[in-house]
DNA sequence: GACATCATGTAATCCGTTACATGATTTT
DNA sequence: AAAATCATGTAACGGATTACATGATGTC
């Protein structure tokens, strides 16, 4: 129910397209949201009718404005406490169901996982260590807004590296335990 | 994609019901992966139709038996990477727009969140302390399969404590940044 | 007899992705 | 002239949820 909630997020500022819209989704927004323009578009008619946002047709190009009723909506959501989110965690599904795999299996099957994890924090750390030096020559106002968005790719880092933390915890506990029956030790 | 590999490898050990699979879906596995009957009835007529399955018809019941077809497709699933999932995070759209709300009100947002993080903690932590007294009963076959399936809530607690720790360096941070302008300090 | 549990399904709807279709404008 | 980018949409499909529909069996 949320895309809704991203586009107002967007246009909070400044009034976009719905092609700027997808280029905002397609940056830092894609690490925890996404959506494609074929979604984006019905999306905004839909929220037109629902007064939160305008349009402004030009010739070639359709310009979305936010209401305030779009405004109001978006604090709201914000505001509101949701629960935490159901995640889907196929990975969880491997583990759980892992023990009709070997030992070795096992341990390669994380193993494998830990370097993906390790490689998006790579990354991540090296995107922090530019924003960083980027916030620092900003004016107070929008460095406020840039500091709270890296929120989010703070989180990040700190994801990646509570999950290889848990494959090298589950190395380590896989270890300790007996391997399938028939298998040579 | 998944809902197969799930039903496969709930049915890995012993044959099942759609109703059993239900069941089994509401346990430990619903904290990573759910699944309706209205869901698992189709998939797994599908699944007869692949040969990844077979059904056992009785007179008021369907009992579904893996194939070995079944079972390598399992084994081949998990043994085959694929990549880290991309998470929906309402939570993080929330903060990345959240800095058109108050110091104040961003704070408070944050501190329920982490609420609902803690109390799931807490529950799990239980859980944990019991799982791992009945673990210590078990035989060794048993045990190896239990423990390793322990490791997802293991996870579990390790997820919900990076975001409670998350909060609390958002709150440092936050309150190191101006407020809004037109906001009293 | 009432209620809970077991048991199986279909239909409508929603959210989201992929594929398709079109065309103008800008850059090389 | 070709290629990239800007720009907007529709159609088909897939995965999942909610609502609907039905009925047998076991327990209080």
């Amino acid at each position: 129910m949320s895309i809704k909630h991203v586009l107002l997020g967007s246009l909070f500022k400044e009034p976009k397209t719905g092609f700027d819209l997808k280029k905002v989704l397609d940056g830092s927004v894609s690490h925890f949201w996404s959506a494609e323009l074929s979604q984006i578009y019905p999306t905004l008619k839909k929220m037109q009718d629902e007064g939160l946002v305008t349009c402004e047709a030009q010739a070639r190009n359709k310009i979305y404005h936010i209401t305030d009723a779009g405004r109001s909506e978006l604090l709201r959501w914000i505001k509101t406490p949701m629960g935490i989110s159901q995640q889907r965690e196929a990975f969880m599904v491997k583990i759980y169901f892992g023990a009709c795999l070997t030992n070795g299996e096992l341990l390669r099957v994380i193993d494998e996982q830990k370097g993906l994890h390790n490689q998006t924090l790579a990354e991540f750390e090296a995107a922090l260590k530019t924003a960083d030096s980027i916030a620092g020559v900003l004016e107070p106002e929008a460095a406020r807004e840039f500091r709270i968005q890296l929120l989010t790719l703070r989180a990040g880092i700190q994801y990646h590296k509570f999950w290889a933390a848990w494959c090298d915890d589950a190395v380590g506990e896989l270890k300790r335990l007996p391997d399938l029956p028939g298998q040579a030790t």
